[in-house]
DNA sequence: ACCTGAACACCGTTCAAGT
DNA sequence: ACCTGAACACCGTTCAAGT
C-alpha cells in the first residue's frame, strides 16, 4: 500500500530556520508530488533535517498542519474574468475553471472533501453568481440552490474522476469485466472531459428561474 | 519493557473457529458502526480474541479484506421496481435509491469511492437504464453518457454530503463566518434532501435525446 | 493445518532534558 | 528559545517456530 515517500537520507541540512512558513512549504512542496494522505509529520521532518518534534514548536498537531495546507491549495483558485450576463456561460466558466484546478493538482479535491470551503474567493464566486442569477429571474433562495447544484456536480465529479485516475486503480485489473461488452461500454468513460461538460450543460440547460415558466 | 499488552477489549473468546467468511462479518460489524478507515487489521484480530498474523491465513492483506467488505456493501443495493416507461422517473428513481443507501450506511460511499463499481446489479442498472433510454430515442451512446452523469451526479453529491455531515466538523466552527449575511446563505444548505432532488431534477430535465432537438 | 512470538519498519504525540 | 532523546500507544506485515 504504502512505498517509501521519503527519501530519509536527510537532504535539507538545516541552512534555513525553521518556521511555520518553512515548514507549510516544504508540506505544499509534497503534497503537490505526492498526496495529502500520505503526508507524515516524520517523513516531513527528516526532509527537513529535524527531529519530528521540532514540528511541534510551530503547529498544534498534524490537523492543524493539514489546515494550513489546504488554505494554501486554496488561495490557487481564481475566477474566471466576468463578461457578460449569460449567466449559463458564467456557471459554466467557473465550473470549468474550477475542475481545470482539480485535474492540474488533484490534490486540490482533498481541500473540498476536507469540509465545506469558505474562503473569500469561493464567497465572491458564490455572490457573483447569485448576483446574475437574480438578474435573471431567480429568487435568490433558488440562486442559491442553482449554484449549489453546479458546484456540487462540480466537485462531485472531480472526486470520482482522481480515485479513478488515481494510482492505476486495480479493482480495474481484478474485475475481468470492466466493460459490458453488448454496450461497448467502458467504466472509464464515466470520467472525462467531455462527460463532464455534457453533464454540466445538461445541468445548466435544467436550470430556470421558476417565474420564467 | 515491551511486554506492555494493550488491554484490548477481548471479548469474543475464539468460540468460533477462525474463517474468511468470520472476519469479513466481524469487519462488516466494525464497519457499519464505525468507519473503513479507521479499521485496522490489529484490532480486529483482537476483536476476535486472536494475534493479527492469524488473519493472513484467510485474507492476504488488509486490501484484500477491504474489497470483501466492499463486495459485501454493495451487495445492499437493490433496483427499484420498474414500472412504466417513464426513463425520466426510472433514472431519478434509482438516484433516489441509490443516495438512501449512502445515507442510511454511509460507508457504503467509501465503496464507490474506491473505485468503479462493476458489481451485478450495478450492470443491470446501466443496462436496465441505457434500454429505456434507446427507447425513448437516445443513442446508445448518449444513453450511456446520460445515465453516468445522473450516477456521477448521485455519488459526487452523496460523497459531499458525508464529509460535511460527519463527525462535528471543525471547520464549520472554526471559519466564523459559515454565512454570507447578505444572502442568508448557510453552507449546510448546499447538502440537504431537498437540494439533491433539485439538481438532479434540473439535470434529468436537462438531458433530451438529440433526435428530438 | 492453524495459530503464536518476536521482530521490522513505520505512524502521531508527550514529556523531560539538553544547548 | 529552540531543538533532541526516549518513550508510549498505535499501524501493516514477515518469518520462524510451536501445537
Amino acid at each position: 500500500v504504502s512505498e517509501a515517500i521519503w527519501e530519509y537520507p536527510v537532504r535539507m541540512r538545516r541552512s534555513e530556520p525553521l518556521s511555520r512558513e518553512v515548514i507549510v512549504h516544504a508540506a505544499m512542496a509534497y503534497v503537490d508530488e505526492h498526496d495529502l494522505g500520505t503526508l507524515s509529520t516524520r517523513g516531513l521532518a527528516a526532509q527537513l533535517g529535524v527531529t519530528p518534534m521540532a514540528l511541534y514548536r510551530y503547529v498544534r498537531n498534524k490537523d492543524e498542519l493539514l489546515d494550513a495546507v489546504v488554505e494554501e491549495l486554496l488561495a490557487r483558485i481564481r475566477l474566471p474574468r466576468r463578461s457578460g450576463t449569460d449567466w449559463r456561460r458564467w456557471l459554466e466558466a467557473i465550473a470549468q475553471s474550477l475542475r481545470r484546478l482539480f485535474v492540474e493538482h488533484p490534490v486540490a479535491i482533498s481541500a473540498f472533501a476536507r469540509g465545506p470551503v469558505t474562503t473569500p474567493t469561493a464567497r465572491r464566486r458564490l455572490e457573483q453568481s447569485v448576483e446574475m442569477l437574480t438578474a435573471a429571474g431567480f429568487t435568490p433562495d433558488e440562486a442559491v440552490k442553482a449554484y449549489a447544484a453546479v458546484h456540487t456536480y462540480t466537485v462531485g465529479f472531480s472526486t470520482l474522476e482522481a480515485t479513478r485516475r488515481s494510482n492505476a486503480n486495480p479493482r480495474d485489473l481484478a474485475v475481468p469485466v470492466a466493460e459490458l461488452d453488448s454496450l461497448h461500454v467502458s467504466i472509464h468513460q464515466f470520467v472525462s472531459d467531455d462527460q463532464f461538460t455534457y453533464g454540466l450543460r445538461a445541468l445548466l440547460s435544467g436550470l430556470t428561474p421558476s417565474a420564467s415558466v
